[in-house]
DNA sequence: AGGGGATATTCCTTGACTGGAATATAGCCA
DNA sequence: TGGCTATATTCCAGTCAAGGAATATCCCCT
C-alpha cells in the first residue's frame, strides 16, 4: 500500500538527492533549494511527493518548514530487501568469501564492489 | 550510474511482482506470464527493462528463456540503503529496546533485526 | 523445408510525471 | 495594518513510460 508511494518517490533522482541531504539532518525548504540546485517550486514539490509517501517530516518554526527524514519507510524497505540479501549473501559466499578478506586495497585492484559511502546519485 | 535503470526498474509494481517471482527461482517467460496475469509482451517487455537494470539474467533453453534474478543490484540497494539503515536503528533504540527483550538475541549485535518476511506488494 | 510454439519488437494511444513561471498563502515584524 | 520573507500551489507545455494489438524473429521438430 504505503510500498507504491514510497518506490515511486524514490524514484526520482532529485528526491533521492533530498533524501540523501536530509540524512545528514534537518533542512529548511530554502536550504534544500540551496544545495539541491532546484528551483524553489520544484523543490516543494518533490517534498511534497516525500511528505505523501511517509519519508519526510515537517516541523513548523516560524515563517520556515523544517524536514527531516523519518525512517519508517527506509524500514519498509528494508523488510523488503531483506529476502534479497540473503539470495545475494549466498551468491558472494559462492564466489568465494577468500577475496574480502584482503579488507585492503592494493594498488591496482580497483574491483570496488560494495562502497560504504553516502548515496550519491 | 546504473542506479538510475535500478531505480527506475524497481519503481513499477508488475516489476518488483515479477522479481519477486524471480526469487523463488527461475522462470520461463510463459511461466511469468501466467503467474503475474501480465500479458506476453507486457511481461516481454518488463523483462528488458529488468535486464538493462541488471536484476535479471537470461538462459537460453531450446526456444524457451529462463529468467533468473541477479544479486548484484540488490546488493547495490542494500548498499544505498546502509546509511539509512543506521538511523532507523538508532531510533528504534531511541524507542526503547526494552520492548525486545523477550528475544534471544545478545546485546551489542543488531545487525540482523530483519525478519525474513516475503515481500508483499 | 515447412510448421508450430515461444519470445521479442514494433506502432500507436493514453496517462502520468516533471519543470518553469507566475501566483497564492501563511507567518513574522515594524 | 502593511510589508516582507518563506513556502506552497496552480497552470501549462513537454517528455516519458505503459498497455494493447499486431507482427516479426528465433528455435525446435518432423
Amino acid at each position: 500500500m504505503s510500498n507504491a508511494s514510497l518506490w515511486a518517490a524514490l524514484a526520482d533522482p532529485h528526491r533521492r538527492a533530498i533524501v540523501a541531504l536530509l540524512l545528514e539532518g534537518p533542512r529548511s525548504v530554502g536550504e534544500i533549494v540551496a544545495e539541491s540546485g532546484l528551483s524553489q517550486p520544484s523543490t516543494s514539490k518533490h517534498l511534497k511527493v516525500l511528505r505523501a509517501a511517509g519519508l519526510v517530516r515537517v516541523r513548523q518554526d516560524a515563517q520556515r518548514r523544517v524536514y527531516a527524514l523519518d525512517p519508517a519507510p527506509i524500514a519498509e524497505l528494508d523488510a523488503w530487501l531483506a529476502p534479497y540479501r540473503k539470495l545475494w549473501n549466498a551468491s558472494l559466499d559462492a564466489l568465494g568469501r577468500r577475496l574480502d578478506e584482503t579488507s585492503q586495497d592494493p594498488p591496482g585492484d580497483p574491483s570496488d564492489v560494495t562502497e560504504e559511502t553516502a548515496p550519491k546519485d
